[in-house]
DNA sequence: CTGAAAGCGCTAACAG
DNA sequence: CTGTTAGCGCTTTCAG
């Protein structure tokens, strides 16, 4: 019995007249035991209520079994669920998930400092956006990490949605509706370079459109609703892609509040398939990300370069285009009536 | 030099000249040290990179720095928020988080096991839901624990919405808008009583209005949409009061598709006050759950509870009430001609 | 104030 | 197959 009143190793080895190896051997699998005393372990271990402590075997073994994940938010749509995926993936393997939260990229040494106090078999870094980007470059180069999402690294095992190439086939179905063009109004980028601006940029360039200038909004869908109506002021405008559903919804109530129709007077796509996506009126265009499979190709991953089985060092998945009601084909005369 | 290439502890005293004790007193503070040699460890350990393991102190110390986080989801609006305030909380009190996901009720005792398997400081339980309320059963008792959320516990420390209260005036504000009557659609209960339902049928029958048959959704939004129908196809149905947002966009929906308005032929409100609820058409009358502020309260309680400093133990917040459009008087008539 | 010695709970070599 | 002997990296006595 230790301070704590938790009954310890070599409580168990006690009660089952065995020496402490013993039971550690009954406890890792590490070695064969004779059926007698590997049953002695396990009643004593069951009367006791014995827990091992991870941090004695992390101490010792080096082989710990827990992974960090470091995540720039929690409540988001995206990050929540790939967060989901990595810790469903995490214990079917044994592992035990740790969370920290980097809100801002000033907070990344602290956070960091903390989390890597802990003995970790590897870290899982969501790079969406800037404090995740940051918090990458801040892990010791040899605890393995799994990147989530973001631009491509060179030098790191990563999971990503091929958001550029979801992005291009959002833009290329608005265009092949009849739209001259289309506008983009953007999330904050985790870089410069942003996969769904990419895609739609390329998209435009290839049709030989017009290449409207970037809009930016926040995180905040009511970020939206000042773009939507400006969007709705500018006739040349009828349709957007926007970076998420949720400032694609506030955009669309900025262009009803001016006065105009979507998708009649113009066509307004999102992004990720939020579950509420399905049930705006009208029913919102997106390219569906699957952030749960996302986590667990990461943990995949992560677990591959923790294990040295480094076969594969990359995951792609490719967002799916889900046409609802919130695209159509343009209504010539419509937008100068309104 | 341990085998991954961490500096320790002793290869910190090398480099200073001192001894490991002198090291480790200059890293906790516990006892004083002369000014000339705490420089020179802390030199070292900037030198070094010295990072101190958490696993080897919590071994020893027996006061680990990490709590875990025990919760049904976290990808739903409630949670996430209730993670985030959480985890806030406990990083500006130097404490790390550990989340543990337990989907249904079966998978209580292994993922509890995995928890308690590492040095916990204590657990908060998110108990939203059946797999947190089984899982706040299995704590070990000497844990520090707090619930946050659900029904009131009475040996626990416990963090509180007062959804009954909100609920209450919520349906209140309903009837005096000349209701004679509010349907209620519940989310999936964490047990047999459920704040919201309570507090929706006390305020009906202190008006002595009628009190229609409780109606069951799922978590997903969809569920909503049949929901709506039916409630469309009811006359006597004028208002709903809706277990959280996302259900009421399904019923909106719903009463939508079977050709009836929001607000005008019924009325309908939500719970929680997700950030869509106010861009959506109309925008949702509902109660503002501030899920931040219930995390990092409930941090505070289980701080209270590991220090010792137990005078508070319980927290309760009163959620708000946010009156939008969604929800008006009722038009006699009306619904009739629809 | 500071070093030496003793362990925290566990696993990893070793002998047998 | 199983017990003995060593530690993991750190904090806590306890003498000085």
């Amino acid at each position: 019995m230790n301070r704590a009143g938790n009954p310890t190793i070599s409580d168990v080895a006690a009660r089952a007249g065995v020496s402490v190896p013993t039971v550690s051997r009954v406890l890792t699998g590490a070695a064969r035991v004779s059926p007698a005393k590997r049953e002695l372990v396990e009643a004593a271990i069951a009367d006791l209520g014995y827990r091992p402590s991870a941090a004695a075997r992390a101490l010792v073994s080096r082989k710990p079994q827990t992974i960090a994940i470091i995540a720039g938010n929690t409540s988001r749509y995206g990050y929540a669920e790939t967060i989901r995926g990595i810790e469903i993936a995490a214990r079917a393997e044994g592992y035990t998930v740790m969370i920290t939260v980097v809100e801002s990229a000033d907070e990344v040494d602290q956070a960091i400092e903390a989390t890597l106090t802990q003995p970790l078999a590897g870290v899982a870094v969501l790079k969406f956006d800037p404090p995740g980007v940051a918090a990458l470059g801040k892990i010791p180069p040899h605890l393995p990490v799994v990147a989530l999402s973001g631009v491509r690294e060179p030098n790191t095992a990563q999971a990503v949605l091929d958001e550029a190439a979801a992005a291009d086939e959002l833009t290329e179905y608005l265009l092949g509706l009849g739209h001259a063009t289309v506008h983009h109004v953007r999330v904050p980028p985790s870089r410069k370079v942003d996969g769904r601006t990419t895609g739609w940029r390329r998209a435009l360039r290839r049709a030989g459109a017009d290449i409207p200038p970037l809009i930016d909004a926040t995180w905040d869908p009511k970020s939206g609703i000042p773009i939507g109506r400006a969007l709705a002021a500018d006739p040349a405008v009828t349709a957007v892609f926007c970076g998420n559903d949720e400032i694609a919804m506030g955009v669309m109530r900025g262009i009803t509040e001016a006065g105009l129709r979507v998708p009649d007077d113009i066509s307004v796509a999102g992004f990720d398939d939020n579950p509420l996506a399905e049930l705006w009126s009208p029913p919102l265009t997106t390219a569906r990300q699957d952030f749960a499979t996302l986590g667990r190709r990461g943990f995949q991953l992560l677990l591959n370069a923790v294990n040295g089985t480094d076969d594969r060092r990359h995951s792609t998945e490719r967002p799916k285009l889900i046409l609802r009601e919130s695209t159509a084909a343009p209504h010539p005369g419509r937008r100068a009536a309104a």
